[in-house]
DNA sequence: ACTTAATTTTAGACTTATCTAAAAATATTT
DNA sequence: AAATATTTTTAGATAAGTCTAAAATTAAGT
């Protein structure tokens, strides 16, 4: 259908779109993928060919509802085998990105329909980003930060903003991920920072750069 | 290491070893990947280069110690992603070949380590092909063939010899598949066809050419 | 508004893997 | 053993994706 390589930049863009406004721009795709802006003007002009994105000359790209489409599927593949990877092969929340950011490419709808399947159609992956439906459809979820919230009262974690390797590995350590509850006991006025309570009533302080990056949800919700 | 095509190119050297003398003729590579002797031709030159095969000009080449050990490993990961889309996620044994065609590239030795814990560290895939082991470590399977046994004795299936889609169907068709017991009822002298029965009671012909590629060993062994 | 700075695109080159067609080497046949 | 046929290799081209360096365009600063 398309080449591995089309579909890392369909990705990117959409990732892209998602967070800033379009058009985007040719250097912010060439960073998110680590390659030089050359690189991505041929790319660019590829794709528009194909109509999987609009691309005017020196006006940055946006990404159409065909080349949409594509990348929503990839983001599927992408979260379902992260979901396979801990749920059922026990790795590590921290160590799953890459390996799926391979299997996303290799893998037929029809094969990803049964991982689906067999995984009990999970709405969520590991990092608590939502995983597209069959039809392209995203399940929303809480866009509420920690660090927005109120002394005292309790929180369920759903996920995070930030993805890289050192802070799911901090969090891990931390006894963090999707699906703890947390209590706040105190929030420190000079730095923002957060006294936390987990289950086991061991405490755990968060600066607000931690705070800033988890997800969560009212408990009980 | 090395590219998806380098890797193939192996794979296929391996496979021809295991069934032709050595050395492997261009041709017959070129056959098996669907290519031109041109282009083997070339990839020979630059596998020799890297020390995975010998290759000397007009006489063929033959796969030295460490190409059939990256050879192997991409046979472990084949068949253990065989024995996943089968077991695990309910494909019929004729569906898994192309798809473990592409898993068996991305998949990182952890990864497959973790598989093959995860399926229970099968020893065979679901055609009755050994799974070589993480050291390369290959059991073999019973090499007796169904077409060479005689009539009143039971037999249970291990595996086939022709793997194509067209014939794993027919025995799907059948209920023939690994691990299935068979009686021979009878064996045609003119056609060397025979008549089995199978644990339904049902009884079943078989041409030659069918049980000349059906594995087998006595049964309770 | 004009100069400078930053971004984006073009141009040309490189790599990997492929192909066709011609040349070279090996096998086969009579 | 000479002629023919087959196989293998070389040579040159193509396509995808990448890069660097130069040119073109847009944005920013005074």
């Amino acid at each position: 259908m398309h080449t591995q390589t089309e579909e890392n930049y369909l990705k990117a863009i959409y990732h892209l779109s998602t967070k800033k406004a379009e058009p985007i721009n040719t250097s912010a795709i060439a960073g998110s993928l680590s390659t030089t802006s050359a690189s991505v003007t041929d790319m660019l002009k590829k794709l528009a060919e194909k109509n999987l994105v609009e691309y005017e000359k020196y006006k940055g790209v946006r990404i159409t509802r065909k080349g949409e489409k594509v990348a929503i599927n990839i983001v599927r593949k992408h979260r379902l085998w992260e979901v396979f990877l801990t749920h059922t092969l026990k790795f590590r929340w921290d160590e799953v990105h890459s390996m799926a950011e391979e299997l996303e490419h290799v893998s037929s709808d029809e094969l990803i329909k049964r991982l689906e399947e067999y995984l009990g159609f999970p709405r969520f992956d590991p990092h608590g980003d939502p995983i597209p439906d069959l039809l392209g459809k995203i399940s929303f979820p809480s866009s509420l930060c920690l660090s927005d919230c109120e002394p005292e009262k309790r929180y369920t974690l759903t996920g995070v903003n930030d993805h890289s390797v050192s802070f799911l590995q901090y969090l891990e350590r931390n006894g963090l991920k999707p699906g703890i509850n947390v209590r706040i006991i105190e929030i420190q006025e000079y730095d923002k920072s957060m006294v936390v309570e987990l289950k086991s009533k061991s405490k755990l302080s968060l600066s607000y750069e931690v705070s800033k990056n988890l997800l969560v949800k009212n408990y009980g919700e």
